[in-house]
DNA sequence: GATGAATGAGTCTTCATTCAT
DNA sequence: GATGAATGAAGACTCATTCAT
């Protein structure tokens, strides 16, 4: 355990480093020198400098497979849309609280070696069928418009994957309207155009919903 | 005339390397062997490897500067869906062009020098102050509905990046469905309610529009 | 501790390759094939030949700073003949010891890069500066004619430098006569022509002398 | 002779660049830019830099060679320092006419390739000899003080070497005095004490003299 | 002859990784 | 386990020289 206590503290500090230089601006010295560790101690703990990186990236992408969770449509499973919602608070709390690993994952990705860069485009793609997935069951449902699902799936995706970059970047503290303003854009833009009458951001609660029964 | 010409042989093998390889894979060997020219040849054109990329990346960004119009209004100009649509329809048709191009800025942004990073940066900051004007211009037209235009302007930025990314990657032809799709998506995400009633698919034409006489 | 046994043992083996060969005949590979290091050992002691050079040169131009004292006048004080005698063994003694670092300063001098040539050239600067104000203090003393003290200096300094050039280069082991030499040459050179007569060679200890006691 | 004149117009670029930056510093593209001439015109001209070079030196050599004259004895001939004045004021007005060329090899000597560095070594040998032998002579003739003339020697060639140098650098009309002082330097430094008393200076003409009769 | 584009050997420097202590 | 000195492969860049036009 005293191993693992090792790793998690170099981990910490070459996730900051990771985050601030990029992977191929940051060099062994520079994380050993933050962690106050020597060379070789580097290389008890860890393969190589990819394989650290490889680690960080993991926990990034396993906490997002985690917090995204897949719609469930049932008797007593909240609603679509709160389903989504949970789904999107989940992920930008996450931001907020690993700021410096969520930045890993989305300024800096690309351009590692051809295994990692796979696996990035890999958890995008799951997400986009996810979305996809999704959506066809929405128009299944009746609740979301006829429309190219891949499409629209890419262009969901791409807007959280922006503002969750912004947010990563930059100092916030409430994500809860923007959660809502998300929502609401995306929701709008995928919604029979049947239900958007019903559509509306109830005032005192300032969330979108598409229960005309809750107005 | 010759000294450009060769510049340009090199600057395209160049840009298929970079696309295929990433900036950091790839090295003034690879660009060397491919242009089939000597080492000495390279340097004759381009003062190092940074700055053959940053010549690369300007001509994405010039180029996208210039086929990115701010929306004009007033008397005898186009509708601003309409110029929204040339803009959308330009800017993917340089990605279907130039797709390794495009692959570079899209695929391989950031994490090359402190400097190009802001180049890009600055390139995308300058393209969500162009949507948020829009949307803010559109919202006192009354045809946008009220929201948070920054955040906004992220999530239409961000779905456009998406897209325009996938494209460049994947083979397609026809890009016309897909703008029409991500307008459509983008549209009814920020139209006042009121509109959207009159906003539909024309099955003809295939297009997106607010005109209710073309109804 | 270590580290400096270490650099010593790099620059000795760098010194001798710099006196045999010159500064830009001299590459990297040629002082670590020697010192038997690896090329990237030497740039953990050094940030490259520039430095390396450098270093070597300090050691020779503050040894010789060092070695080359004003002359003092007063009671206590030994002779200025006496006193420039000493100077020049010092001087003498040093190249024999370190014949290649001498050799460095002596006969490679000049063109490495503007600002160690400026610094060869500030140190002889100075030594000239040194040898004029002892001139013009032996001409207040009346100890010496008078003349152009400036060009005198350099007539003075290039004699030794030539000596001391030709020193580091052959084998020699007895520094005493050629000091004497040189002592007599420039001391009568410069001498007041009344004291000349009192100033011989004295048989038993072949040295110069003003004393006419002595005689 | 076409073929002269423009060796010649590059030779004169040439030595102006190589007296400012030194061999190693300079390089053939800065010769052709200064010269106005093609790269590959350059290789018409001259083998190599190295070439071109050792022309520029071996004026200098060759020039110095004829200025410097073997002292004469016999009836007809000049006085020994007369002889003595001439060769150094030949050599000194060489060194005002050709600032560049001298400061080449009197500034920037040494370090080229091993053939070069031995040609400079060996002119300065002959001159040492020459000087050695004109001590040895005035010996016999008992003008000169009994001494290792090869010592002496050295510090005498060393003495001219620095106030040449020194001159070459820096601007300077009038060589006359400058010549005297040398010369009485030197000739005091060896001279016969006997000589000695008859040795002074002459106020109206400013030269030194062994010739009592002028006195 | 003249040109200047092309060449590639030579050099320096960096940095991830290893290994003796 | 910890250390940090040592390694050497990899890569960038320069510049004297050649050669097709």
């Amino acid at each position: 355990m005293e191993r693992q206590a090792r790793r998690e503290q170099v981990l910490r500090h070459a996730k900051r480093i990771f985050a601030r230089k990029g992977y191929h601006r940051t060099n062994v010295a520079d994380i050993i020198s933050h962690a106050r560790i020597a060379r070789g101690t580097f290389y008890l703990y860890f393969q190589n400098k990819r394989d650290l990186f490889e680690e960080l990236l993991e926990q990034v992408l396993g906490e997002m497979r985690h917090r995204i969770q897949r719609l469930r449509v049932g008797a007593g499973e909240p609603e679509p849309v709160e389903q989504l919602r949970t789904n999107l608070r989940r992920v930008l709390s996450f931001v907020l609280a690993e700021r410096e690993l969520t930045d890993i994952l989305l300024n800096h990705s690309m351009g590692f070696d051809r295994e990692l860069d796979l696996r990035i485009d890999g958890f995008y793609e799951k997400v986009t069928d996810q979305i996809q997935r999704s959506l066809d069951l929405g128009i299944q449902m009746n609740l979301v418009r006829t429309c190219n699902t891949r499409a629209v799936a890419y262009c969901i995706l791409g807007g959280i994957k922006e503002v969750v970059g912004q947010l990563s970047r930059h100092r916030r503290r409430d994500i809860g309207p923007l959660v809502e303003e998300i929502l609401d854009f995306g929701l709008r833009g995928v919604a029979q155009p049947e239900l958007l009458a019903g559509l509306r951001r109830a005032n005192e609660t300032g969330r979108v919903s598409f229960s005309p029964e809750i107005d």
